[in-house]
DNA sequence: GTCTATATTCCGATAGAC
DNA sequence: GTCTATCGGAATATAGAC
């Protein structure tokens, strides 16, 4: 099961070459010639796969949809308690995007740029229920386990440290002057630092 | 002096339509027919002013490089005392961030597709020295103000809780369910809530 | 299914009249 | 300075041989 050999079908081979095409590029940057040269066949054949580009994206993002939303909402909607789930999910979710980093940043643009009823397309069924954490928050609040916050801001703050210091790397590099292994050591410490920073400001 | 008016100079014109469609649509994104329709122009005007589509979209982000950073450092580096200038910081922020919300997204997403060197042209003198807002945190730590955390770690804290919100729009609108107005309520409530989740977190 | 060759559309850029 | 008309190349998409 060799992701890069030659035993992929030509449809995966597809596949993996328009994700990295697209991720790194956008829907409006990429193009089909580099998604045919990334996967070793010609423009003609991502055609005959996939009926057009539009289509090909399409595929792609939904699939970038699917993978992304699910990281983010599993944890909080489980039933552990309210801090383990913060530790939990910060820690879980900087370990799976250090992996893939330029995912979050795909699809936060392409959310944006693409036309609402293509993103209603998208996400139609998806829409994540995070009642229980937020009625979580809430009960939370209610017996003195946390200060008085409104769940939609604490799940703002948690999305926010997690995921912005992936899309904003260019600009941290800038700021502080860090190179890409200090910036490695700096996303590893942020599994900690992250989850002792909010419990810290939330707990009474 | 009508922003919007024909009093306007043909540069001008095309400056504000140039930074409407890029930052709408991205570098590959934008058309320079769209760029000339917006100003009530025709294309050839366009390239008679600014050679090139690349000529043009480095003026513009440029200048959004230029408008965006001094407004994030010029708070931190000043000499008001920590716990202040954060509360200055995310109110004055959110304040003129909401007045072009769309711009750091641009940055951000520019920032990435483009190639290093075009990043250094922009930012070659641009690098903000944030060092003063460091060495503050370094002695707040050492004086007890706070407890011990790493000045990357915090910094990145309070410019991913200011700014994720505008970037992540769309999501937040899908997972929560709000409408415009509830959103703008959202960020409003933000620019009191962040520094208080802040400095709730970091003072001992 | 896969390729080469070609059609077709789009877009950045220029020429040249006014 | 501003316009119309057009060039030339690039990009999506299709035709047709194998």
């Amino acid at each position: 099961m060799d992701k890069t050999g030659s035993d992929q079908t030509t449809e995966d081979k597809i596949l993996e070459a328009a994700k990295n095409v697209f991720v790194a590029k956008g829907m409006s940057g990429a193009r089909m010639q580099d998604i045919a040269n990334e996967a070793g066949i010609n423009k003609a054949l991502l055609h005959y796969y996939f009926r057009s580009k539009e289509k090909l994206f399409e595929v792609i993002f939904k699939a970038a949809v699917s993978r992304l939303v699910p990281r983010i909402t599993a944890i909080l909607e489980s039933d552990l308690p309210l801090f383990t789930k913060i530790e939990r999910f910060c820690e879980n979710y900087i370990d799976t995007v250090m992996q893939s980093p330029f995912i979050p940043l795909f699809v936060i643009n392409e959310m944006n740029k693409q036309p609402e009823e293509f993103i209603l397309k998208i996400w139609g069924d998806q829409k994540p229920g995070l009642q229980i954490f937020f009625k979580q928050v809430e009960e939370a609040v209610a017996t003195r386990l946390i200060r008085p916050i409104h769940p939609h801001q604490l799940l703002t703050h948690i999305v926010s440290l997690n995921i912005f210091p992936f899309v904003a790397k260019p600009i941290i590099f800038f700021v502080t002057g860090m190179n890409t292994q200090e910036y490695k050591e700096f996303m590893i410490a942020r599994k900690k630092e992250i989850p002792e920073f909010i419990i810290n400001s939330i707990k009474i």
